[in-house]
DNA sequence: CGAGACAA
DNA sequence: TTGTCTCGG
Protein backbone atom coordinates (compact mmCIF):
# COMPACT_ATOMS: atom_id res chain seq x y z
CA UNK A 1 0.00 0.00 0.00
CA UNK A 2 0.93 3.29 -0.74
CA UNK A 3 4.36 4.25 -1.95
CA UNK A 4 8.20 3.21 -1.10
CA UNK A 5 9.75 6.26 -0.63
CA UNK A 6 9.88 6.39 2.61
CA UNK A 7 13.64 5.54 3.03
CA UNK A 8 14.76 8.34 1.33
CA UNK A 9 12.97 10.93 3.63
CA UNK A 10 14.34 12.41 6.61
CA UNK A 11 12.39 11.45 10.09
CA UNK A 12 12.46 13.49 13.00
CA UNK A 13 11.45 12.09 16.34
CA UNK A 14 8.55 14.10 18.31
CA UNK A 15 6.88 13.59 21.68
CA UNK A 16 3.41 13.83 21.54
CA UNK A 17 3.08 16.89 23.48
CA UNK A 18 4.93 18.59 20.94
CA UNK A 19 2.19 18.12 19.07
CA UNK A 20 0.02 20.46 21.61
CA UNK A 21 -2.28 22.77 20.04
CA UNK A 22 -2.05 20.92 16.79
CA UNK A 23 -4.39 20.52 14.03
CA UNK A 24 -3.82 16.84 12.69
CA UNK A 25 -5.70 15.38 9.79
CA UNK A 26 -6.09 11.55 9.85
CA UNK A 27 -5.81 9.28 7.13
CA UNK A 28 -9.39 7.63 8.01
CA UNK A 29 -8.41 4.57 5.96
CA UNK A 30 -4.74 3.94 7.10
CA UNK A 31 -5.66 4.51 10.53
CA UNK A 32 -8.34 1.93 10.31
CA UNK A 33 -7.10 -0.77 8.83
CA UNK A 34 -3.96 -0.29 11.22
CA UNK A 35 -6.55 -1.06 14.08
CA UNK A 36 -8.12 -3.44 12.14
CA UNK A 37 -4.83 -5.68 11.44
CA UNK A 38 -3.38 -4.78 14.87
CA UNK A 39 -5.76 -5.38 17.49
CA UNK A 40 -6.28 -8.92 17.32
CA UNK A 41 -5.91 -11.37 19.94
CA UNK A 42 -3.34 -14.28 20.12
CA UNK A 43 -4.92 -16.64 17.67
CA UNK A 44 -5.81 -13.85 15.40
CA UNK A 45 -9.24 -13.16 15.68
CA UNK A 46 -9.83 -9.23 15.75
CA UNK A 47 -12.31 -7.96 19.22
CA UNK A 48 -15.98 -8.86 18.40
CA UNK A 49 -19.04 -8.44 20.52
CA UNK A 50 -21.51 -10.33 20.99
CA UNK A 51 -23.09 -10.54 17.71
CA UNK A 52 -19.73 -10.91 16.46
CA UNK A 53 -19.76 -7.57 15.07
CA UNK A 54 -15.52 -6.48 14.81
CA UNK A 55 -15.15 -3.98 17.45
CA UNK A 56 -11.35 -2.94 16.82
CA UNK A 57 -11.11 -0.37 15.44
CA UNK A 58 -13.77 0.98 18.00
CA UNK A 59 -11.08 0.40 20.76
CA UNK A 60 -8.64 2.19 18.70
CA UNK A 61 -10.03 5.04 18.39
CA UNK A 62 -11.82 4.97 22.05
CA UNK A 63 -8.17 4.89 23.94
CA UNK A 64 -6.06 6.36 20.83
CA UNK A 65 -8.47 9.92 20.80
CA UNK A 66 -8.13 9.70 24.62
CA UNK A 67 -4.74 10.14 24.45
CA UNK A 68 -4.47 12.83 21.87
CA UNK A 69 -7.18 15.14 22.88
CA UNK A 70 -5.31 15.32 26.20
CA UNK A 71 -2.02 15.59 24.54
CA UNK A 72 -3.94 18.72 23.40
CA UNK A 73 -4.23 17.89 19.53
CA UNK A 74 -6.73 18.09 17.52
CA UNK A 75 -7.73 15.21 15.32
CA UNK A 76 -9.85 15.42 12.00
CA UNK A 77 -10.57 12.27 10.49
CA UNK A 78 -10.88 12.85 6.42
CA UNK A 79 -12.35 9.48 4.82
CA UNK A 80 -11.81 8.44 1.56
CA UNK A 81 -14.24 9.24 -1.23
CA UNK A 82 -15.08 7.34 -4.56
CA UNK A 83 -11.01 6.70 -5.24
CA UNK A 84 -10.02 7.56 -9.27
CA UNK A 85 -10.52 5.40 -12.43
CA UNK A 86 -6.48 4.72 -12.48
CA UNK A 87 -6.74 2.82 -9.09
CA UNK A 88 -8.70 0.05 -9.92
CA UNK A 89 -5.68 -2.27 -10.47
CA UNK A 90 -4.77 -1.82 -6.99
CA UNK A 91 -8.06 -1.93 -5.88
CA UNK A 92 -8.38 -5.48 -7.62
CA UNK A 93 -5.05 -6.73 -6.09
CA UNK A 94 -5.86 -5.96 -3.03
CA UNK A 95 -9.06 -7.90 -2.58
CA UNK A 96 -6.99 -10.94 -4.34
CA UNK A 97 -3.85 -10.55 -1.35
CA UNK A 98 -7.14 -10.49 1.08
CA UNK A 99 -8.46 -13.30 -0.43
CA UNK A 100 -6.00 -15.24 -0.49
CA UNK A 101 -4.90 -14.90 3.05
CA UNK A 102 -8.48 -15.90 4.43
CA UNK A 103 -8.10 -19.00 2.53
CA UNK A 104 -4.45 -19.39 3.98
CA UNK A 105 -5.38 -18.21 7.28
CA UNK A 106 -7.76 -20.78 7.71
CA UNK A 107 -5.32 -23.95 6.00
CA UNK A 108 -2.81 -22.91 8.85
CA UNK A 109 -5.04 -22.82 11.63
CA UNK A 110 -6.09 -26.10 10.77
CA UNK A 111 -2.43 -27.01 10.43
CA UNK A 112 -1.70 -25.70 14.30
CA UNK A 113 0.61 -23.19 12.70
CA UNK A 114 -0.79 -20.32 14.84
CA UNK A 115 2.06 -17.70 13.92
CA UNK A 116 0.82 -18.39 10.37
CA UNK A 117 -2.72 -18.38 11.09
CA UNK A 118 -2.10 -14.64 12.67
CA UNK A 119 0.10 -12.93 9.86
CA UNK A 120 -2.67 -14.14 6.89
CA UNK A 121 -5.61 -13.35 9.38
CA UNK A 122 -4.27 -9.74 9.59
CA UNK A 123 -3.55 -9.15 6.26
CA UNK A 124 -6.65 -10.56 5.67
CA UNK A 125 -8.29 -6.56 7.32
CA UNK A 126 -10.91 -4.85 5.40
CA UNK A 127 -12.11 -1.59 6.24
CA UNK A 128 -15.59 -2.26 4.79
CA UNK A 129 -18.79 0.60 5.21
CA UNK A 130 -19.89 -1.03 8.44
CA UNK A 131 -16.48 -0.35 9.79
CA UNK A 132 -16.31 2.72 8.74
CA UNK A 133 -20.00 3.58 8.94
CA UNK A 134 -19.04 2.58 13.32
CA UNK A 135 -16.14 4.71 13.43
CA UNK A 136 -18.02 7.87 11.98
CA UNK A 137 -20.91 7.31 14.78
CA UNK A 138 -18.10 6.97 17.46
CA UNK A 139 -16.64 10.07 16.39
CA UNK A 140 -19.65 12.05 16.53
CA UNK A 141 -20.14 10.71 20.08
CA UNK A 142 -16.19 11.61 21.23
CA UNK A 143 -17.06 15.26 19.39
CA UNK A 144 -13.93 14.75 17.08
CA UNK A 145 -14.83 16.28 13.65
CA UNK A 146 -14.95 14.15 10.55
CA UNK A 147 -15.06 14.51 6.75
CA UNK A 148 -15.53 12.40 3.61
CA UNK A 149 -12.70 13.41 0.49
CA UNK A 150 -14.51 13.90 -2.78
CA UNK A 151 -11.74 11.07 -3.88
CA UNK A 152 -8.66 10.03 -2.07
CA UNK A 153 -8.90 11.01 1.89
CA UNK A 154 -4.97 11.76 1.79
CA UNK A 155 -5.26 14.13 -1.42
CA UNK A 156 -8.04 15.81 0.85
CA UNK A 157 -5.83 15.82 3.90
CA UNK A 158 -2.70 17.82 1.77
CA UNK A 159 -4.91 20.03 0.72
CA UNK A 160 -6.48 21.35 3.90
CA UNK A 161 -2.80 21.41 5.30
CA UNK A 162 -1.51 23.48 2.00
CA UNK A 163 -4.97 25.48 3.17
CA UNK A 164 -3.61 25.78 6.37
CA UNK A 165 -6.41 24.44 8.27
CA UNK A 166 -4.86 21.53 9.36
CA UNK A 167 -1.05 21.59 10.74
CA UNK A 168 0.01 18.01 9.87
CA UNK A 169 -1.36 14.63 8.53
CA UNK A 170 -1.76 11.57 10.27
CA UNK A 171 -0.73 8.62 8.36
CA UNK A 172 2.14 5.75 7.99
CA UNK A 173 1.97 6.02 4.61
CA UNK A 174 4.15 9.13 2.46
CA UNK A 175 1.61 9.38 -0.07
CA UNK A 176 0.62 12.48 1.04
CA UNK A 177 3.36 14.02 0.54
CA UNK A 178 3.49 13.05 -2.90
CA UNK A 179 -0.17 15.24 -3.12
CA UNK A 180 1.84 18.38 -1.66
CA UNK A 181 1.32 17.83 2.12
CA UNK A 182 3.76 19.89 4.27
CA UNK A 183 3.99 18.07 7.12
CA UNK A 184 3.28 13.76 8.10
CA UNK A 185 3.65 12.65 11.13
CA UNK A 186 3.92 8.68 11.77
CA UNK A 187 3.38 6.27 14.46
CA UNK A 188 0.73 8.99 16.10
CA UNK A 189 1.01 7.15 19.42
CA UNK A 190 1.62 7.16 23.29
CA UNK A 191 5.35 6.23 22.32
CA UNK A 192 6.39 2.70 23.88
CA UNK A 193 7.75 -0.08 23.67
CA UNK A 194 5.78 -2.53 20.84
CA UNK A 195 6.63 -6.16 21.11
CA UNK A 196 6.61 -8.05 17.79
CA UNK A 197 4.23 -10.62 17.90
CA UNK A 198 5.75 -14.06 17.70
CA UNK A 199 9.43 -13.41 19.03
CA UNK A 200 10.37 -11.94 22.12
CA UNK A 201 11.27 -9.02 20.94
CA UNK A 202 10.48 -5.03 21.60
CA UNK A 203 11.03 -2.10 19.98
CA UNK A 204 10.66 1.50 20.71
CA UNK A 205 7.65 3.18 18.59
CA UNK A 206 8.02 7.20 18.43
CA UNK A 207 5.66 9.68 16.63
CA UNK A 208 7.79 10.80 13.79
CA UNK A 209 7.42 13.82 11.93
CA UNK A 210 8.20 14.44 7.95
CA UNK A 211 9.13 17.58 6.65
CA UNK A 212 8.56 18.01 2.89
CA UNK A 213 10.47 20.94 2.27
CA UNK A 214 12.92 19.58 4.34
CA UNK A 215 13.28 16.68 2.84
CA UNK A 216 13.27 17.93 -0.58
CA UNK A 217 16.70 20.57 0.29
CA UNK A 218 18.02 17.60 2.02
CA UNK A 219 17.67 15.07 -1.21
CA UNK A 220 18.34 18.15 -3.66
CA UNK A 221 14.93 17.94 -5.55
CA UNK A 222 12.03 19.75 -6.12
CA UNK A 223 8.42 17.90 -5.23
CA UNK A 224 8.11 17.24 -9.33
CA UNK A 225 10.87 15.15 -9.14
CA UNK A 226 9.91 13.41 -5.85
CA UNK A 227 6.51 12.81 -7.52
CA UNK A 228 8.79 11.58 -10.51
CA UNK A 229 10.64 9.12 -8.04
CA UNK A 230 7.91 7.75 -6.74
CA UNK A 231 6.88 7.40 -10.09
CA UNK A 232 9.59 4.74 -10.88
CA UNK A 233 9.08 2.93 -8.05
CA UNK A 234 5.76 2.36 -8.50
CA UNK A 235 2.36 4.09 -6.87
CA UNK A 236 -1.52 3.18 -5.84
CA UNK A 237 -2.14 4.64 -9.82
CA UNK A 238 0.96 3.54 -11.70
CA UNK A 239 2.69 0.18 -11.79
CA UNK A 240 6.56 1.11 -11.62
CA UNK A 241 10.01 0.31 -13.11
CA UNK A 242 11.36 -2.82 -13.13
CA UNK A 243 14.11 -3.87 -10.97
CA UNK A 244 14.19 -0.09 -9.81
CA UNK A 245 13.71 0.53 -6.04
CA UNK A 246 13.60 4.46 -4.52
CA UNK A 247 17.68 4.49 -4.52
CA UNK A 248 18.20 3.66 -7.93
CA UNK A 249 14.92 6.20 -8.45
CA UNK A 250 16.54 8.67 -6.82
CA UNK A 251 19.66 8.21 -8.74
CA UNK A 252 17.52 8.30 -12.21
CA UNK A 253 15.93 11.10 -11.73
CA UNK A 254 18.70 13.52 -10.25
CA UNK A 255 20.85 12.40 -13.30
CA UNK A 256 17.79 12.45 -15.83
CA UNK A 257 15.87 15.87 -14.04
CA UNK A 258 12.67 13.89 -14.91
CA UNK A 259 11.07 10.81 -15.11
CA UNK A 260 10.16 11.63 -19.06
CA UNK A 261 13.64 11.54 -20.07
CA UNK A 262 14.46 8.65 -17.70
CA UNK A 263 11.71 7.08 -20.16
CA UNK A 264 13.10 8.62 -23.17
CA UNK A 265 16.64 7.59 -22.25
CA UNK A 266 15.56 3.90 -21.15
CA UNK A 267 13.32 3.41 -24.08
CA UNK A 268 10.16 2.47 -21.92
CA UNK A 269 6.84 3.53 -21.43
CA UNK A 270 4.55 4.18 -17.95
CA UNK A 271 0.81 3.91 -19.03
CA UNK A 272 -1.22 7.03 -17.82
CA UNK A 273 1.97 8.58 -16.86
CA UNK A 274 -0.27 12.08 -17.90
CA UNK A 275 -3.11 11.09 -15.71
CA UNK A 276 -0.88 9.71 -12.70
CA UNK A 277 0.77 13.11 -12.44
CA UNK A 278 -1.87 15.04 -12.63
CA UNK A 279 -3.45 13.06 -9.89
CA UNK A 280 -0.79 14.09 -7.72
CA UNK A 281 -0.46 17.93 -8.28
CA UNK A 282 -4.09 18.23 -8.95
CA UNK A 283 -7.15 15.45 -7.20
CA UNK A 284 -10.46 16.32 -6.86
CA UNK A 285 -10.53 18.25 -3.21
CA UNK A 286 -13.13 19.70 -1.10
CA UNK A 287 -14.15 22.92 1.25
CA UNK A 288 -16.90 21.24 2.32
CA UNK A 289 -16.18 20.46 6.02
CA UNK A 290 -16.09 22.11 9.56
CA UNK A 291 -13.21 21.83 12.02
CA UNK A 292 -14.93 21.79 15.14
CA UNK A 293 -14.56 19.78 18.50
CA UNK A 294 -16.78 19.23 21.14
CA UNK A 295 -17.32 17.91 24.20
CA UNK A 296 -18.52 14.11 24.31
CA UNK A 297 -21.82 13.23 24.08
CA UNK A 298 -21.17 10.63 27.29
CA UNK A 299 -24.32 9.09 27.07
CA UNK A 300 -24.56 7.85 23.37
CA UNK A 301 -21.08 6.96 23.39
CA UNK A 302 -21.87 4.52 26.82
CA UNK A 303 -25.18 3.47 24.61
CA UNK A 304 -22.96 2.42 21.49
CA UNK A 305 -20.12 1.09 23.12
CA UNK A 306 -21.95 -0.42 26.38
CA UNK A 307 -25.27 -1.79 25.11
CA UNK A 308 -24.74 -2.04 21.41
CA UNK A 309 -20.90 -3.45 21.44
CA UNK A 310 -20.23 -5.38 24.86
CA UNK A 311 -17.74 -2.07 25.83
CA UNK A 312 -17.24 -2.14 29.42
CA UNK A 313 -18.44 0.52 31.42
CA UNK A 314 -15.90 1.34 33.44
CA UNK A 315 -13.09 1.65 30.65
CA UNK A 316 -15.35 3.57 28.34
CA UNK A 317 -16.40 6.34 31.15
CA UNK A 318 -12.52 6.73 31.98
CA UNK A 319 -11.75 7.45 28.74
CA UNK A 320 -14.61 9.61 28.12
CA UNK A 321 -13.31 11.00 31.63
CA UNK A 322 -10.03 12.01 29.74
CA UNK A 323 -11.65 13.34 26.80
CA UNK A 324 -13.86 15.51 28.70
CA UNK A 325 -10.91 17.04 30.57
CA UNK A 326 -9.46 18.34 27.08
CA UNK A 327 -12.04 18.66 24.59
CA UNK A 328 -11.51 21.35 22.22
CA UNK A 329 -7.67 21.51 23.14
CA UNK A 330 -8.15 23.87 25.57
CA UNK A 331 -10.11 26.39 23.51
CA UNK A 332 -13.80 25.22 25.21
CA UNK A 333 -12.29 25.65 29.20
CA UNK A 334 -11.02 29.47 27.57
CA UNK A 335 -14.80 29.90 26.37
CA UNK A 336 -16.08 29.53 30.66
CA UNK A 337 -13.92 32.77 30.85
CA UNK A 338 -16.13 34.85 28.53
C1' DC B 1 -3.08 -0.74 19.89
C1' DG B 2 -3.77 0.61 24.59
C1' DA B 3 -5.33 -0.39 29.42
C1' DG B 4 -4.75 -2.77 33.48
C1' DA B 5 -2.66 -6.20 36.47
C1' DC B 6 1.17 -7.83 38.52
C1' DA B 7 6.18 -8.50 39.22
C1' DA B 8 10.56 -6.71 40.26
C1' DT C 1 8.27 3.40 39.83
C1' DT C 2 9.29 0.71 35.70
C1' DG C 3 9.06 -3.41 32.99
C1' DT C 4 6.49 -7.43 31.20
C1' DC C 5 2.50 -9.75 30.05
C1' DT C 6 -2.52 -10.54 29.14
C1' DC C 7 -6.86 -9.05 28.07
C1' DG C 8 -10.13 -6.24 25.89
C1' DG C 9 -14.93 -7.18 22.85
Amino acid sequence: MGTDIGDLLKKRPVELSGLSSKVIAIDAYNTLYQFLSIIRQRDGTPLKDSNGNITSHLSGILYRMASLMEAGIKPVFVFDGKPPAIKSRTIEKRAEVRENAMIRSAEAREKGLAEEAYKYAQASSKVDATIVGDSKKLLSGLGIPFMDAPSEGEAQAAYMVKKGDADLIGSQDYDSLLFGALSVVRNLTVSGKRKLPGKNIYVDVKPEVIDLEESLSELGITHEQLIDIALCVGTDYNKGLANIGPKKALKLVREYGSIEKVLLAKEIEITDLESVKAFFTDPPVSDDYELKWSKPKNEAVIEFLCEEHDFSNDRVIKALERLEASAGGGQQTLDQWF
